[in-house]
DNA sequence: TAGATTGTTAATCGATTAACAATC
DNA sequence: TAGATTGTTAATCGATTAACAATC
């Protein structure tokens, strides 16, 4: 809101990934790394490294480094997994029981704490112990357990109203697997997985390499705009 | 390469969600869409929409705006949608074959012609009556059917090995679903689809939320080095 | 024609990188 | 102490925004 003192939201990207790298090196019983050694391994460089830390407030020792547990425990607070956040599957299609088995969430304080479903097939039955419910149950369960995070997995042309749904009962957090973008209020946060924007990027990025960047290189130059030939050049 | 004529690496992750509007509006029979409009959907601004088509080369007409048709077939043609892109998926578990039940990337020219795994008891099995394969086979599967890519969808421990096999074999393209980084020779593109990461940025959206921008907010003045105090500050 | 909206350059803003003094 | 590596500022680079002439 200020204008000082802002952290940059290119960094808050990159907290994860540098909470997957230490929980590696804890695991490993690492327990210090420096700014080189994490950015040669998640390709950043170490002068990112140490601005993003630096921002966020996450100091090491100097001719020293950073002390891997409580560099991740401070990363892991600045993330919001210092506490649980339990999460209802909406949707219990195969993307839901997938994710429903997903086991390194529940480590990471994600908690699978139910599933629901239209498909009167499924509701009764049960994923992991978890039970398949009715979604004319969530409002009443949401009352009593308090979801923090509802996951849409249903089919695209339901997304929109269960998140309505969701919202309405007063749940704060979408992570939303279906192809479509929707409108919430200021206190909702959603995060979105495009499967298919992820393999758009990827054909892109398929068809460089093929084409080798500058087999289909045009300069921009002067001329007049009619000239409407070209089309794909180089990336930075 | 060349210093000039570069196209920002910012402005192609924007060109699949233009592609995914366009083909909605498309659907509703609209013809034409202004960078306005285009902006106003996505969340972009005007400025940065034209921006984006001009250095693409996507041009339109002054007064009128851009041809839904050929913007989206220009894109298309961009993002290596003018092809059909095969694919193989190897792990056959739930999320493999949520993935090889996911109609929409058919239309979009991404076609699912294999499915591979380990585990005896799939194989021979269908999905979508696509055999489930076991693994060994890939290699001779790739050089009759020129697997364009590989989506990996294996348990995190396999992910690294399976990319290394996929890429000895000679497929250019991975799309990856397991949460492991790997290195791979320069020609072949991946892809990376982190669930926790994005589960780890929505849990940090909601606490940001859930406290307020402000709450946690400490200025970052001239005091000693040694105060080790000031964590989570506002987003720019 | 008048109105609309692009194409394109220049200005601004933010993020990355470089550099080095501080200090463990 | 000498070596290492951070903390922090300043310089550079890239991406976004603003502005408006061009022109449909």
């Amino acid at each position: 809101m200020k204008d000082e003192n802002k952290v940059s939201t290119a960094g808050i990207k990159r907290l994860p990934k540098y909470y997957r790298y230490l929980s590696v090196l804890r695991q490993m019983g690492i327990g210090r790394v420096s700014s080189i050694d994490l950015g040669r391994q998640l390709e950043i460089t170490p002068s990112k490294v140490r601005q993003d830390f630096f921002n966020f407030g996450c100091y090491g020792l100097q001719g020293y480094g950073y002390e891997v547990g409580s560099l991740m425990h401070e990363i892991g607070k600045i993330l919001g997994m210092d506490r649980v956040n339990t999460m209802v599957i909406i949707g219990a299609g195969k993307l839901g029981r997938a994710l429903a088995n997903h086991s390194s969430f529940e480590k990471r304080g994600y908690k699978v704490i139910g599933m629901f479903d239209m498909n009167p097939n499924l509701i009764g039955k049960a994923v992991r112990g978890i039970e398949i419910r009715s979604i004319d149950m969530l409002q009443e369960f949401h009352a009593q357990h308090a979801v923090d995070i509802a996951v849409i997995t249903v089919p695209r042309v339901y997304a929109r109203e269960m998140a309505e749904r969701v919202v309405s009962y007063g749940v704060k957090g979408i992570w939303n697997f279906a192809s479509v973008e929707f409108e919430v209020p200021e206190d909702v946060a959603v995060e979105h997985i495009h499967f298919s924007e992820s393999l758009m990027a990827l054909s892109y990025k398929l068809k460089e390499k093929r084409t080798g960047w500058l087999a289909s290189w045009q300069p921009h130059d002067g001329r007049s705009q009619s000239d409407r030939s070209a089309i794909g050049k180089g990336v930075r």
